[in-house]
RNA sequence: GGUCGGAUGGCCGAGUGGCUAGGCAGAGGUCUGCAAAACCUUUUACAGCGGUUCGAAUCCGCUUCCGACCUCCA
């Protein structure tokens, strides 16, 4: 398979030509959500923005298994390795078992990702599924020499991965400062290094969530899962693995060297990153309390918001933007986007009504604009670009329907077929204002009668029907050829 | 404090040496019973200072401001 798809890899800190490990095979892991509560807009813009690679590696034509875990336990609250785990804190809270927890705010993300058109990932699994492996992961980073036992828990060895290994690879930061700025916590009188991080934590009594292994009975610490995980889904060694910028410096910088730790490989080839939601200028974060939920943003009862906007809105936003670039959230900016997803569906809704010429050539050159969209989603994912291709689109479809440009048979087929790969297929877009059968038909008839009553210069019953519909958020508009609606 | 990244027109947001990004908003026009939509034309830009270059939004240096990470977080 030959493509020429380039993506920024974190580790080289620039953008490398895209060369699988086995082709056409794909692996890909990104990191889920810990569901313990609901998830945010900062949130669901990775998942989306791994939604839009995930989309175009199958579009390219590779086999791609998308591994994205569910985090459900030994999640820890508070500070490194102390504190409650986060479900058994939650439970209390709401007086739920911690399996309850899981469910209902699993179910919640991916009713949300549903909303927003993510393609599910090709395995989901759980941090609780894979205590067993967790725990043989544990179990062979001993042997080699890469962690201790302290009183039934189990800490990774800093120290001694950093004489063979560069521990900062991902970030590039020098030890001597990591060392100096990590801050003095307390039960740190376990570890022997400072950089030092749980592999398994022995519970304290009043810990509800607990497995039996070698050392106590516990509880995983927070970055095994990915490592156990991924490797056994994808193997020891994988094409990308990704997350959002937050995890870089922590958690993948931890489970590269846990990997290494265990099976002396990097995991991944690739890693990608994917930039911070900000509200006025600041990360959007659970703990800073800025944060969206989407069913908050689709109704439009946050009080930043003005009024709602619809997922495919909010998507088509996030796609204005590079996947590594920040995004900044507002009213404006949200209206805007919203206005141009629109626009881009209702010139795609246009096509059918399109009259082709007979023998003519078109005015738009078709295989350069192909071209151009694959050049834009070849370089790194670019989604902004290939809107803006597609706008171009959207203003020869506009004119061809206001006889302004012409497109012959053949011409609108390849335009139909491009539209369809890189609107619905890449970017995933779709028209959230489709309506049912039933309510299409009625709106025939309505529009229908209203343009018999428009021929006998009845405009008194044609501007009640539309001012009546434009009320419910349906805009009817008139041209020569009869009119056409859109919802708002 | 350390490390890294950023500053683009009224707003959002691409772009990394010469070529109109794009969307939204604004202005004018075409079309039209009116309205809307659409199309055409069009205004506003690269934080500041210095340097390299025939040429800098783009490369280099300094300054200012902002953010992220270093602590659970996508």
């Amino acid at each position: 398979m030959n493509t020429n798809l380039v993506l920024y890899n974190t580790i080289s800190r620039k953008k490398e030509p895209f060369e699988p490990l086995h082709p056409p095979f794909v692996g890909m892991y990104v990191c889920g959500p810990t569901v313990y509560s609901d998830v945010h807009l900062g949130n669901c813009r990775t998942f989306v923005s791994f939604d839009l690679i995930f989309r175009y590696l199958l579009h390219l034509g590779y086999k791609v298994r998308y591994v994205r875990n569910i985090t459900d336990a030994g999640h820890l609250e508070g500070d490194q390795d102390e504190g409650d785990d986060k479900f058994a804190k939650k439970a209390r809270l709401e007086k739920l078992e911690p399996m309850e927890i899981v469910q209902k705010y699993t179910l919640g993300f991916h009713e949300v990702l549903r909303l927003f058109n993510t393609l599910p990932p090709s395995i989901e699994p759980t941090a609780t599924g894979h205590i067993s492996e967790q725990i043989q992961m544990i179990q062979q980073i001993l042997d080699n020499g890469y962690a201790y036992e302290v009183n039934g828990s189990v800490y990774f060895d800093v120290d001694k991965y950093i004489q063979s290994k560069n521990y900062t690879i991902l970030t590039n930061r020098k030890l001597e400062d990591l060392l100096n700025n990590t801050r003095e916590l307390g039960g740190q009188d376990e570890k022997r290094g400072r950089l030092d991080f749980a592999l398994w934590i022995k519970a304290k009594p009043e810990h509800i969530m607990r497995w039996p292994s070698p050392w106590s009975i516990g509880f995983p610490g927070w970055h095994i899962e990915c490592s156990a995980m991924s490797s056994k889904y994808l193997g020891a060694e994988f094409d990308i693995h990704g997350g959002g910028m937050d995890l870089a410096a922590t958690h993948h910088t931890n489970e590269i060297a846990q990997s290494q730790a265990c099976n002396h490989v990097q995991p991944a080839k690739y890693w990608m990153h994917t930039n911070m939601l900000t509200v006025n200028g600041a990360r959007m974060s659970k703990s800073a309390g800025n944060g969206f939920l989407p069913q908050e943003l689709f109704a439009g009862t946050h009080k930043l918001l003005h009024r709602g906007y619809s997922p495919m809105s909010v998507r088509f936003f996030m796609l204005q933007a590079h996947y590594r670039s920040t995004l900044d959230f507002s009213n404006e900016a949200l209206e805007a986007a919203e206005k141009g997803y629109r626009r881009l569906m209702n010139a795609l809704a246009v096509i059918p009504k399109l009259t082709v010429t007979e023998n003519g050539e078109g005015d738009f050159d078709l295989s350069a604009f192909k071209e151009r969209c694959y050049a834009a989603m070849n370089d790194d994912f670019n989604s902004p670009v290939l809107i803006a291709e597609l706008f171009e689109a959207v203003r020869y479809i506009n004119s061809v329907y206001d006889r302004k440009a012409q497109i012959s048979a053949t011409e609108l087929e390849e335009l139909k077929t491009l539209l369809q790969y890189f609107v619905a297929d890449i970017l995933g877009l779709i028209d959230d204002a489709n309506a049912s059968h039933d309510f299409e038909n009625a709106m025939k008839l309505i529009i229908k009668l209203r343009e018999e009553a428009k021929m006998n210069k009845d405009y008194a019953t044609s501007d009640r029907i539309r001012e009546a519909l434009k009320d419910m958020g349906i805009q009817v508009m008139d041209s020569k050829d009869g009119s056409l609606w859109a919802k708002n």
